[in-house]
DNA sequence: ACGCGTAATGTAATCGACTACAGCGCCGGT
DNA sequence: ACCGGCGCTGTAGTCGATTACATTACGCGT
């Protein structure tokens, strides 16, 4: 801190001179790879000419293009992937960094994310930050290194490694947040309204009567669930039902959903309706119920958040909220593509439309402990 | 193809001086990056040392090094990968290819995959052949092109560009294959024993009485399924009960499940049991049921295959075969990357250990059509 | 015949980091 | 005092592809 600059271990020389030029030896026999030059001189071409033959076809005589060609097919030449990015400045790869592939919301984004990626010319590359391992992985250098042209967060924060390196450059950095709220979010989001959301949710709730309602948020810290249970908040407090709503969080497996549903429900008098911020959350709290000698939705009605693929085949089939992971995805790598490109080149927020799907395990409550099974009218699969 | 060598196309030439150098104006002012330059002249040492303190640091002088370092902050410098894989020529990159990203079979073994890679410094690229386009898609030639040092393939196939750059080179490629079979199989793989596990999985249906088994197999052209179907018929014809068994396939879909399962269950007389080859498949399979009218287990029993983190709790739990996907992953992983360090340079097969775990979904027949419902006692969570 | 534009190709600088080799300073031995 | 050796640094060539600029050939108009 109060160092000076005592540095003094570097000598500067000017050294000799340049010895006769003994070019290094050329490595006899390479390994796979033949490169331009192996193609050119095969070819008897100029390397200008093979490069060109491969991004610039237009400006080669057919003649020679179609050569070069047969050459570049024969030596089984493929040009180096790193040559060229040095050379061009772009890498065309991204990253992903999420908290847990294994997670199939997440891997539903993901795809989205490798289909377009893939339509655009760029590959995918995934960082499992494996839950509040938060920060300062080794992906966060990947963009300051230029190994990926951009990146997308799907995780719960932007590392703090990238904050800075962003805050160094003035222009809006190739990081595209995706399902993040708030101040989490960077300069290009995709996200949902988290508080409409909720408010759907428990309006629901409402509406099938119940009065007592338990929320399993998992990962209170987040954002966007931070934004979701003041929405819930905010309706019960105008509907007067705050002093009947309780809230628990933990992580977002279903283990946890058991343990909070466990919690929820071992209060009296016990909540008639749980609502979950995320589908495992709901299994887990049905498993809970379950454990409780409840019936779902008899003596319970659960309802999830994201709709997975498995869902709707649950016994019951769970009342859920839609989320459209994989457009989210493929809008997020359109998005950044398009800033890649210098397109959009401002900061742009894309909120995506989600849809209350009511299924079997919600039901309309009637008084004390029981409940009549409601609407297989509403039913959708 | 009778075309002679009529190319005439290229004009060599030798060109005259070489005029005054001017060398082309340098960027002025770059972009994010620092460069090495950049370092070794605010650090007024070296380009050479400056490369020493980062990958080299025993070889600089303490002092110097931390002054270096200090530079490198100030700068917010960090090294070009490109560069430097075009020098060391290698990338510490993995690609990993696989048929389907959303689904959590492949998801969790990619986790395992990145978990490992990570922990050995390599980063992981994902390339999805959405099912059956196998082949030639960009992904193949990462390889050649050199953005990837090496590639686990989880595919239903390897595709055939590698294939063909893996027969030019003598040496065993830096290609792991995971959860294949026979041919299919590269030279280093990891794998369960299909075989077996279908022969357990059919001895405990039939240990419990079932006589008339339906088989669902998802995509029967690959081999590992191929081998399930040959050990299930095997049995089948040792215990004398092949004329009751019928096969369905279609995809590993859940949709998929339930039209084979109602294919299955419309036979005269209708099989007992089903045996699922994923538990996607069995999910879809006791809907199907259930849409017929069904009840599991008492009226049929049905077992499945992956034991998916949700298969434990879905209603009646999932009798299935735990397959260690996650292991299966580092496991690849660790076999790659002793193949790029050169520590493995012969043929390797991995076979991985499974268990079949018994729950609520499978239940002694007891006669036509009803069954008793079994042994909660060998439930396993 | 001459000049000039244009199309096709070649030449060589360049991207940024790594590293073999060379230079220099210093210490200890004789 | 001199030499050898070791330790730290610097110099410059190299990895492979791209591309600005130079060069040449050729066609066309006057």
């Amino acid at each position: 801190m109060s160092g000076r600059l005592d540095f003094v271990g570097a000598q500067i020389k000017k050294t000799a001179v340049n010895q006769a030029k003994k070019p290094r030896a050329r490595r006899s026999k390479k390994g796979p790879g033949a490169t331009i030059v192996d193609v050119a001189r095969a070819a008897k071409v100029s390397t200008a000419t093979v490069s060109r033959v491969l991004s610039n076809p237009g400006k080669v005589l057919p003649a020679t293009r179609e050569h070069v060609l047969r050459v570049i097919a024969t030596l089984n030449y493929s040009p180096n992937a790193s040559a060229k990015s040095l050379r061009t400045l772009e890498s065309r790869k991204l990253l992903v960094i999420l908290s847990d592939i294994s997670n199939p919301f997440f891997a539903l984004i993901l795809q989205g994310i490798e289909e377009q990626a893939a339509r655009e010319g760029y590959a995918v590359f995934v960082g499992d930050t494996r839950v509040e391992l938060e920060g300062d992985t080794q992906y966060s250098t990947m963009l300051p290194r230029r190994e990926v042209d951009g990146m997308i967060v799907l995780s719960h924060g932007v590392p703090t490694a990238i904050k800075s390196w962003m805050q160094a450059n003035a222009t809006i950095p190739p990081v595209v947040t995706a399902f993040m709220a708030g101040d989490e979010r960077g300069d290009l989001s995709i996200s949902i309204d988290n508080a409409a959301l909720a408010t759907e949710v428990i309006e629901h709730l409402y509406g099938y009567g119940h009065r007592r309602i338990g929320v399993i948020a998992g990962m209170a810290q987040a954002k966007q669930m931070q934004m979701r249970i003041e929405a819930v908040k905010a309706f019960a407090r105008r509907a007067k039902i705050l002093k009947d709503l309780s809230i628990e969080a933990g992580r977002f497996t279903i283990e946890s959903g058991i343990t909070c549903a466990t919690k929820l429900l071992s209060k009296v008098p016990r909540p008639t309706a749980l609502m979950c911020f995320s589908d495992r959350l709901a299994l887990g709290a049905i498993e809970g119920a379950r454990r409780l000698g409840l019936a779902v939705p008899r003596d319970l009605s659960i309802v999830g958040c994201d709709d997975l693929p498995t869902s709707a085949y649950l016994m019951p089939p769970l009342t859920t909220v839609s989320l459209p992971m994989t457009d989210v995805g493929r809008e997020a790598v359109r998005l950044l593509v398009a800033r890649l490109r210098g397109t959009v080149n401002k900061p742009t927020a894309i909120v995506m439309p989600f849809k209350l799907m009511v299924r079997g395990s919600t039901a309309v409550f009637k008084g004390a402990g029981s409940a009549v099974v409601g609407t297989d009218i509403t039913t959708v699969v």
